[in-house]
RNA sequence: GGAGAGAUGGCUGAGUGGUCGAAAGCGGUGGUUUGCUAAACCAUUGUAGGGGUUUAAAUCCCUACCGGGGGUUCGAAUCCCCCUCUCUCCGCCA
């Protein structure tokens, strides 16, 4: 959500940052139900304002006495106005409140110009991702690979994208899981182990609801959403809280499957483990200074740079145009591991700075060691890392004659064998 | 799942229809005293929104907020209904 005052203030400014978004918004929309909702704001306040005086000056009077029915009477006319007054405001305020969340986040000054994926700026490229590899093949198509990953015993048991992991293809799992959250701690990261399951209000705070609830798998009966990140639980635990300046900036990482049901999504992209209806991720999470934000994004990006690193995996990182950022994010680096099978890159993590935005759906604040008074925080969040590319890429460029995959050096601890093996 | 009890400011806790944004205590902040600390004493002490004034800040005025939502009433922290959460007991269960 955008600070109601900027919009008030500033719409031009406004107006030409979401268009850096290439998203079409209804702003003068927006400011024409902000004023007439404090039009009626302050007829309510005023006939408000009639009844407590009248409240005082009724309390000093003697119960039955004529002044007092005469007062009744008078305040009941009043009271029956305010009472449709008060409606009618109400219903301007949810209508206002359902504009600004409509709004999306502004991109920051640094996001370059551009509409669609391509316009996307490579920031930083790093490993020989282009020695060439003539017999890498893509990991499904590995001989034995449905031993280790298997996604028809997953389609049979629950659906398509749900695959079982097996032997050594749990073990991997595993391993991984380990290994990002020791690296993680490492860093300062505290580790989390959050509800799986969240409500509408934490949906709302990190930007799922509205709107893309067709994403979550919800439960019926008591309207949770299975999570599609761990990012919700995690930003949502500090809601409506103020923290102590001294405490920031708070990090924490959390492990957890993911849910997405990732309506509308074809073709290559679904092959194997590219894209899966559940998966495991360590996220990182930062609650910050507004003033510092842009520093801990490069800090929260070399955090998740340093486990592709360890992994030995070639990568690239991009820097979102703003066309490409998402709705709720500011500023915005995807991390791609090279995938040699497939010769293609694959996200495995996604670092963002959300400015205020979530912080001001969530009211996570902390209170100023200078004024002494509350203010919105900035959250970041970025993958360290997402699982199952992780995987894909770790067998297509691990994959060696004999049908074994070399384990990196950093991981082996974790894993306990050198290879991981399909036959 | 069943029965009961609760939810009040940073914390503890009083308040069962009207000058209650809310007693008291603790804590916090400022001050007096003090060689320093402590103690004592005095003062002060929430959040949000709107408006006036201002270059801005400060300040001033108004309104709302006693778990959330609805209702009764001229008037609700207080009465009624629904929901959420916490605690106790019973049942079930890893």
């Amino acid at each position: 959500m955008l600070d109601p005052k900027l919009i008030r203030e500033s719409p031009d400014l406004v107006r030409a940052a979401i268009a850096k978004k290439h998203l079409e918004v209804d702003l003068d929309g927006v400011l024409a139900i902000d004023a007439s909702w404090r039009a009626q704001l302050q007829e309510v306040e005023a006939l408000r304002g009639k009844q407590k005086a009248a409240n005082t000056a009724m309390a000093s009077l003697p119960k039955g006495s004529p002044e007092f029915q005469a007062k009744v009477g008078e305040m009941k006319a009043v009271s029956a106005q305010a009472k449709e007054r008060e409606a009618e405001l109400k219903r301007t305020e949810e209508k206002f409140r359902e504009a600004m969340l409509s709004l999306p986040n502004l991109p920051h000054a640094s996001v370059p110009e551009g509409r669609t994926p391509e316009d996307n700026v490579v920031h930083a490229l790093h490993g020989a991702h282009d020695q060439p590899r003539p017999h890498a093949i893509p990991h499904w198509e590995i001989p034995g690979f449905e031993k280790l990953f298997d996604f028809s015993r997953g389609a049979k048991v629950t659906g398509a994208g749900f695959p079982f992991y097996v032997g050594d293809g749990a073990r991997l799992v595993r391993a991984l899981i380990q290994f990002f959250l020791e690296e993680n701690t490492k860093a300062g990261y505290v580790e989390v182990n959050p509800p799986l399951f969240v409500n509408a209000a934490s949906a709302t705070a990190t930007g799922q609801l509205p709107d893309k609830e067709g994403q979550m798998y919800e439960t019926t009966e008591d309207r949770f959403y299975a999570i599609p990140t761990a990012e919700v639980p995690l930003t949502n635990f500090f809601r409506d809280e103020i923290i102590d300046e001294s405490a920031l900036p708070v990090k924490r990482c959390a492990y957890s499957p993911c849910f997405r049901r990732e309506a509308g999504s074809y073709g290559k992209d679904v092959r194997g483990l590219n894209r899966l209806h559940q998966f495991d991720k360590v996220e990182l999470l930062k609650w910050v200074h507004p003033s510092t934000s842009y520093d801990e994004l490069e800090g929260l990006r070399a955090d998740s740079e340093r486990l592709i690193q360890k992994l030995e995996l070639p990568y690239r990182v991009l820097l979102m145009c703003g066309g490409d950022l998402g709705f709720t994010q500011s500023k915005k680096y995807d991390l791609e591991v090279w995938s040699a099978g497939q010769k293609r890159w694959l996200e495995v993590s996604s670092c963002s700075n959300f400015e205020a935005f979530q912080a001001r759906r969530a009211q996570i604040r902390f209170r100023s060691a200078q004024t002494g008074k509350p203010e919105l925080l900035h959250t970041l969040n970025g993958s360290g890392l997402a699982l199952p590319r992780v995987i894909a890429a770790l067998l297509e460029n691990n994959l060696d004659v004999d049908r074994r995959v070399k384990i990196p050096t950093a991981l082996v601890p974790y894993f306990g064998r050198e290879y991981l093996s399909f036959t």
